[in-house]
DNA sequence: CGGTATCCAACACGATACTG
DNA sequence: CAGTATCGTGTTGGATACCG
């Protein structure tokens, strides 16, 4: 299944923004989100993630296939192609993900009021 | 309920270690387990946490309390003591946080397969 | 007892330019 | 297309010593 990718994933508001909950590095959370859907090729994803660096994104999908939830091929015929997809231990972590989210969500405005009681002070 | 803390948050293999879910900053998700049995004072804490340094510890207090995850409280009389607790909001992170772990002891083999793969290449 | 102060090394991240 | 090179900044975290 392949579903199409958002536009920005940093419009409106991210939900996990204000969420403490971490999925490895900082953009990691958003790069597997923007797999869920299928695989995608880098220039794919740099469309979602406009607001990540190249250099960042690059490094946060080496952490990603390193830790083994991101598998990466690269196609040479007929023009070069590179692919980034979930492994089964990928897919197995938006369970997890959407937990994280679904809490973050409950707990919003706890959080952002805890958030407003620092300024304050 | 104020259940016995653990003896050594290190000890034998944090289960944490390999799973790329954070919860807050590097010392959070120990901090939080720590307090999940009852209110602790800053001494006690140490002692499971001895392999963190009292600034890293204290900084990731704050940033809990800032958070809203954890309250502090200082009472003067008798003697000075300073406890810190889990608020109903940090409580509520007790429940992703077994997701999370969950997760991690599910995916175990793979997740060190994905970390030795690495060496080899 | 419950922290700060200080110093320092390592790393994360961004901007920008460039390349096979 | 899919990155890498380079530079610079900011943050994180550890070690150690000290303090009210």
């Amino acid at each position: 299944m392949r579903t199409p990718l958002a536009p920005d994933m940093f419009d409106p508001v991210c939900p996990s923004e204000l969420s403490p909950i971490r999925f490895g590095d900082k953009w990691a959370g958003l790069v597997i989100r923007c797999l869920e859907g299928g695989p995608r090729r880098y220039s794919e994803l740099r469309v979602p993630l406009r607001r990540v660096s190249p250099k960042a994104l690059t490094a946060s999908l080496r952490s990603l296939e390193r830790t083994g939830l991101v598998a990466r091929t690269v196609r040479t015929a007929p023009v070069r192609a590179v692919e980034y997809a979930l492994t089964p231990l990928g897919h197995s972590m938006i369970a997890p993900m959407n937990a994280a989210c679904a809490w973050a969500s409950e707990h919003w405005d706890e959080l952002l009021d805890a958030r407003e009681g620092l300024g304050t002070r």
